[in-house]
RNA sequence: GGCCAAGUAGUUCAGUUGGUUAGAACGCCAGCCUGUCACGCUGGAGGUCGUGGGUUCGAGCCCCAUCUUGGUCGCCA
């Protein structure tokens, strides 16, 4: 036999029985059963095969070899004498005649037991995560992302997207994130920049006449990492789209992800085209949040006006927003737990009544909450058994997005876990009044267009309508309570972005001196376009069914943006750093 | 950078009010076992209780500092 093997370790069934073959793998495991029979288990990247060494030859290569070598097994198929019906493989085992170890495993003792390696400590998965993944567990997720990006890729160039890349060495852009910079050698002095994402490319694709364009596209961020963010670098499924509306950009999507996330995800059931459109002050107002998880039934109420004059402190004079939770049958325990889990995450207290099970109001606060108990009933449904959690103060609006997620969660029939809801937030403000500077600024991307386009700001700026009213057409994806993706129809008319810029005292000057390719590109004739671009990473998580972005990630960093497996970030050598013309200053530490 | 939690055997964890020699499971090693499949049985090795300092007759446990990890907020146009 010239090949390696003629089977994978998930191939043999009983009808196989009798042939002749070779097997490769890991040494999974070893069963001795009396002292002339030890049962291996042999996996592959496909599954396992039963090896049963029954001669004093093959035992005592067996027995001097750690768990977790690479083997080749040359032998017959039999039928087993007792078959395992839980295994695939489980009628049949190979009884081999040749045993060649391919990679010895040089240690008897592992980090981890590769099948509980989820369990292991997080450093040590990631320090060794080439043990971690042959964990099929672990490396399911890793197949499951190739087939989804596969799977995407497939239905992209179905609509007719060309996948183009873009430089990963480009140029810093001054606003959002923290860039990554990486210094040039032959110009002293001066960087390149990680791209935070493709942006300005793709509309540079636009205005160089492609029509729709894709890409699987790396994007890097120096920012701090989160459960569902991971540190440094993340994927995104960038597209854009020539003479399109918002329209074309969401009937794409929603022709797109619906049978991806009803094949590969966790749940079967995914809302189907066209997906709820929600504006973003309606989304704040009814959910208190711009990511709504629509898979859970309860709505914030806006009470304000009753406890203008409340006797309770924390309520009176307050923005007062309420949730009432029917059937609830959570301890006062339960709901205090839970409202401090709110609190952590908040930052702003929350408060709680209930009507108990003769329509009395109880607990709490009820006895600050029973003088408007009338009024209040006009608004919520105050029926036995119902739970109302409150929310109150300049931040009530977040606080009480909050309790809805972490109250729907917790509550019986609120929330129908088994599915994956979607829909768009939209009409995004344009502009807010800024937590520092106090005056007006953009509030996402300064290059959507403003929904009404030139009009509406000269309007704005001859003080006719509040600039705070405008909105951009500009939209966010979200399922299950994940922003999955942001986009926009984007500003391709040089003076409507130069007002735009003017509205918040910036010029003509600074969207030169910002953007200057675009800008000048735009000046030559561009296509109206829009775009999106879903992220790749958070998809997969929902469709995996994880809540940390790690799990998913072949190679992921940890927290602190380290990775521990290659040693990176590191120190360089003297040499390296005088070709770039940098030198460290300040008292660096060696590692 | 703020806040919360954790750090005890190779791994996952327990460890009571501060009190004798710090335990369990899995893994590892040795012996036994001819059909196991999370094999079983018997025995064994394995510990700087993250680190430094303090309180105390006595600290895994209490106090202070520090490091590491996770979560969260800031941040992420």
């Amino acid at each position: 036999m010239m090949q390696m093997r003629t089977h994978t370790c998930n191939q043999l069934r009983l009808a196989d029985v009798g042939q002749n073959v070779k097997i490769v793998g890991w040494m999974e495991n070893v069963r001795e059963v009396g002292s002339n029979l030890a049962f291996v288990v042999l996996r592959d990247f496909y599954g396992t095969t039963q090896v049963v060494a029954e001669t004093e030859d093959m035992l005592a290569i067996i027995k001097g070899l750690n768990k977790e070598s690479t083997i080749s097994v040359e032998g017959v198929v039999r039928e087993r004498a007792s078959k395992n019906p839980k295994q695939a493989t489980g009628d049949i085992e190979v009884v081999p005649s040749k045993i060649e170890v391919l990679g010895r495993c040089r240690y008897n003792s592992l980090p981890f037991e590769i099948n509980r390696s989820r369990e292991a400590d997080e450093t040590a998965r990631l320090k060794y995560r080439y043990l971690d993944l042959r964990n099929p567990a672990v490396k399911q997720n890793i197949i499951l992302r190739c087939q989804v990006v596969a799977a995407l890729r497939a239905a992209m160039t179905e609509h007719g997207f060309l996948e183009i890349t873009t430089p990963i060495l480009t140029a810093s852009s001054p606003e959002g994130a923290r860039d990554y910079l990486v210094p040039a050698r032959k110009h002293p002095g001066k960087f390149y920049a990680l791209p935070q994402a493709p942006q300005q490319f793709k509309q540079l694709l636009m205005t160089s006449g492609f029509d729709r364009y894709f890409q699987i596209a790396p994007c890097f961020r120096d920012e701090d990492a989160r459960g569902d963010r991971s540190p440094g670098e993340f994927y995104q499924l960038d597209m854009e789209m020539a003479f399109a509306t918002q329209d074309d950009v969401f009937a794409v999507l929603e022709d797109v992800l619906p049978p991806i996330f009803a094949k590969f995800g966790t749940y079967n059931v995914a809302s189907s085209a066209p997906f709820r459109r929600i504006a973003y002050n309606d989304a704040m107002e009814t959910y208190g949040s711009d990511k709504p998880d629509l898979r859970i039934d309860l709505t914030s109420k806006t009470v304000t006006s009753l406890f203008a004059d409340s006797e309770f402190e924390a309520l009176r004079g307050q923005s007062v927003k309420m949730v009432d939770i029917t059937d609830c049958t959570l301890t006062r325990k339960q709901i205090e737990k839970l409202l401090t889990d709110c609190e952590v995450q908040s930052g702003s207290k929350g408060y709680w009544f209930k009507v108990d099970e003769n329509g009395q109001l109880a607990g709490g606060i009820a006895k600050f909450v029973a003088p408007v108990q009338d009024e209040l009933a006009k608004v919520l449904e105050l029926k036995p058994n119902t739970l109302v959690v409150v929310a109150a103060g300049q931040y009530a609006t977040k606080s009480v997005g909050v309790m809805i997620k972490t109250f729907g969660a917790a509550c019986e029939g609120h929330m129908d876990k088994e599915r994956y809801e979607f829909c768009w937030i939209v009409d995004f403000p344009m502009y807010e009044i800024g937590d520092e500077s106090g005056e007006l600024e953009f509030c996402h991307n300064p290059f959507s267009m403003p929904s009404g386009g030139l009009e509406v700001l000269l309007k704005a700026e001859r003080g006719e309508i509040d600039p705070l009213s405008i909105t951009a057409d500009q939209y966010d994806l979200v399922c299950n309570g994940v922003e999955l993706s942001s986009g926009a129809v984007r500003n391709h008319d040089p003076e409507i972005m130069i007002k735009a810029f003017e509205l918040v005292r910036l010029g003509e000057e600074d969207v030169k001196k910002k953007f200057p390719a675009m800008y000048n590109a735009f000046c030559y004739g561009a296509p109206p376009h829009a775009g999106i671009a879903p992220g790749v990473d958070r998809m997969v998580m929902l469709l995996a069914g994880e809540s940390s972005i790690r799990e998913i990630i072949p190679f992921p960093m940890n927290k602190n943006a380290q990775d521990i497996m290659m040693g990176a970030p590191s120190t360089v050598e003297q040499k390296q750093l005088d070709e770039l013309h940098i030198a460290l200053v300040g008292q660096l530490e060696e590692d």
